[in-house]
DNA sequence: TTGAAAGCGATACCAT
DNA sequence: ATGGTATCGCTTTCAA
C-alpha cells in the first residue's frame, strides 16, 4: 500500500542508533551528529530503500509543503501555462502543488477550496472569476492570480498599462477607428483592459470606437468577429482582450473575407504558444507569466503582502497588426 | 499556521462526548451512534467550524485520496486537456491531483516520481516519453497514459487504427501519394501511428510515402513542413501525428504557398480545441481524452490491470482534408 | 451506544 | 553526541 513500508524505525534499527539520530541526520539539525553516526544511518537508508513520509512530517511540523492552485478552466492555455510556472516555481522551492478546475463556477469553487484546505495546503493559488472565497478562520496565505481584487494579495500584469500600450501602436498605424472585444468572466466585466483601451484612445483624441462583450473563449472571440465584420462601418482595428478570442475573431473575419491585417489590425492580450501560431500571426501584449509565478510562489511562501502586484507586459510584434 | 485549527478534541469536548463519537459521526461509521449525540457533534461542527485535518487521517488510514501525475510538459494543450479530465474524473471519487512536468527529462522525471512518492500518493499516472521509471517497492497503482509499455498499466487511444483511418480516409479522396510526419518522443521513436498509415497505404495498395520524424512540437511540424514543401514531388496529402505539429506544417505550407486542402490535404491525430480553431480547420482523429481519464482514475482506484487498454478514435471531418 | 487508548511516522525537547 | 518520549490529529479496537 504505502510507497515505502520502511519506516523510520526501522532506519534506527538497523543502523543500531536512536529514531532521534535519524531524524537528525535526515534533516540535518537540529542537533549535530557523529560522523560515524551518520555514516552507519546513510548506508542503513540505502539499503532499506528509506523514504521519510512526508504525511506524517506534514502532521508533525504542521506544513505540507503543497500549494493548491484553482483555475476557471485548466484546458485553457494561458492557465495551462501559467499553472506550468507555478509548479516549476514552486518545485524550486521543494513545494508540490495540487492544480483543480472549478469550471467558472463560485460554488464549484468553494468545493474546491473547501478540499484543498481539508488536505491542510501551506498556501492558496486562485484564479478566480468571481470574488475570492471567504477564507476567514483559515489562516494560510492566499494569492489571487490574474485578478486585482481590493484588501487581497494579488499579482497580474499591468492590464491597463498594457492595452494601452496596445492602442497606442494601432494609433501610430495611422489608426482611428479601433474597436474592443472584450471578455467578462462569471457575468462581471473586467474593467482594467477596457480602461487602457479608453485612455489610450483618449491620449490620441480618438472617440471611443465600437465596443463588444464577450466571453473569454474561442467562441466568444468568434461572436465578436461576425459582430465586427458585420458593423456599419468596420473599424480598421482591434483591441482583443485575450489570445483565445482574438483565435475567435481572426477565423470571423476570415469568413467574412475581411484580411487581417490589411483590412483590420488586430492585436490581442495574454500571449500565449496558440497566438504565435495562428495565421496571421498575432501580435500581443505578452503577460509575464514566469516572473508572476515566481511572485506568486514567494508571496505563498514568504507570506502574501495584502495588496496587488502588477508586473510590466511586453508588447511582442508580429504579423496582425500590420507592422 | 494550519487551515483550521480546530481539531477533533475541541469538537468532542465542546459536544461532551469523546472523540471516538466525533469520528463515527463524521465517517458514517463504524459505530452507530445515537440521534442526539449526533445532533450536538453536528452543532459542535457548525458551531466551531471544524474541517477534519486529512493529513492526520492519511497518516492514519494509509492513504492520501491524492493521485500523483506526471506529463513532460504541462503547457503542451493535449496534456493540459487531459490533466483535466483526469482532475474531474480524480475529483468526482474525491481525490485531488498533484500535477507536475518532468519537461521530457528522465531524471527530472525520476526526481519528480519521488517527491510524489514521499507524499504518499494513492496512485501515480505517467504520461512518459521514455521507459516507466523503477518503481519496484514502491507498492501503488501505477497507469502510464498516452504510451503503450510491455508488462505495465497503460491506457491510451487506438493509435494504429486512428492512423489507418486517417490514411483511408485521404485515400478516399482519391490521394496516392500520402506522407507522414511523425513525432518522436525522447529521441525514441513512436511506432504505431507510423505502422498505422502504413497498413493504410498497403491496404489501398499504395507505396510508402515520404516520412519526416520530428519533435512532437509546432516547431517540428513547422520544420517538416517546409521539407514537404521543398520535396521534388509534392505528396498531394500527409497525415500528422499530432495537433500541435500539425499546426507548424500548416504554417510552413502556408508561407511556402502551398493551399491546404487544394494542394495537400491533411489530417492530424489528437484533436484539441487549437486544431480545431487553426486555419484551415483541422480533420482530425480524435482521442477520447475523458473516458481515458476515466479508465485511468478506475485503474488508480480500483487497482491496474497489468497491461495495456487502448480506446477508439473518432475520425472528426474538418476543413483540412479538403471534403 | 459510548469511552479509553493504542498507534500511524516523524520531530525535537529534555535528559544523560 | 545520543536516547527516550511526548506530541501532531485521526481511526478503530476493545471494554464497559
Amino acid at each position: 500500500m504505502s510507497p515505502s513500508p520502511v519506516t523510520r524505525n526501522d532506519v534506527a534499527r538497523y543502523a543500531g542508533v536512536s529514531t532521534a539520530v535519524v531524524s537528525y541526520v535526515v534533516n540535518d539539525g537540529p542537533r549535530a551528529v557523529s560522523p560515524q553516526a551518520r555514516e552507519r544511518v546513510l548506508e542503513a537508508i540505502r539499503v532499506l530503500g528509506y523514504r521519510p513520509n512526508a504525511t506524517a512530517r506534514a502532521l508533525r511540523t504542521g506544513s505540507t509543503k503543497t500549494f493548491g492552485l484553482i483555475t476557471p478552466d485548466g484546458g485553457n492555455p494561458l492557465f495551462a501555462e501559467l499553472a506550468k510556472a507555478i509548479d516549476k516555481a514552486a518545485g524550486e522551492r521543494g513545494y508540490v502543488v495540487l492544480q483543480t478546475s472549478a469550471d467558472g463556477d463560485a460554488e464549484t469553487e468553494r468545493l474546491k477550496v473547501a478540499e484543498l484546505l481539508a488536505r491542510q495546503v501551506s498556501g492558496l493559488a486562485l484564479v478566480t472569476p468571481a470574488e475570492a472565497p471567504d477564507l476567514a478562520g483559515a489562516d494560510l496565505p492566499v494569492v489571487i492570480v490574474n485578478r486585482v481584487l481590493p484588501g487581497v494579495s494579488s499579482v497580474g500584469p499591468r492590464y491597463r498599462e498594457g492595452a494601452r500600450v496596445a492602442v497606442e501602436h494601432l494609433v501610430g498605424h495611422g489608426h482611428t477607428r479601433i474597436a474592443l472585444v472584450i471578455g467578462e468572466s462569471g457575468a462581471k466585466p473586467v474593467p482594467e483592459r477596457e480602461r487602457g483601451w479608453r485612455e489610450g484612445l483618449r491620449a490620441a483624441g480618438l472617440p471611443d470606437g465600437p465596443l463588444m462583450r464577450v466571453a473569454f473563449s474561442r467562441e466568444g472571440g468568434y461572436a465578436a468577429g461576425r459582430w465586427l465584420a458585420g458593423l456599419e462601418v468596420t473599424p480598421t482595428a482591434v483591441f482583443v482582450s485575450s489570445d483565445l478570442q482574438a483565435v475567435g475573431v481572426l477565423r470571423a473575419l476570415r469568413e467574412a473575407g475581411v484580411r487581417v491585417p490589411e483590412d483590420v489590425a488586430v492585436v490581442a492580450f495574454d500571449g500565449t504558444a496558440e497566438a504565435e501560431w495562428c495565421a496571421p500571426a498575432l501580435t500581443v501584449v505578452r503577460q509575464p507569466l514566469e516572473r508572476m509565478a515566481s511572485e506568486v510562489v514567494r508571496q505563498l511562501v514568504e507570506g502574501p503582502v495584502g495588496r496587488s502586484t502588477a508586473y510590466p507586459t511586453e508588447l511582442v510584434i508580429r504579423k496582425s497588426c500590420g507592422c
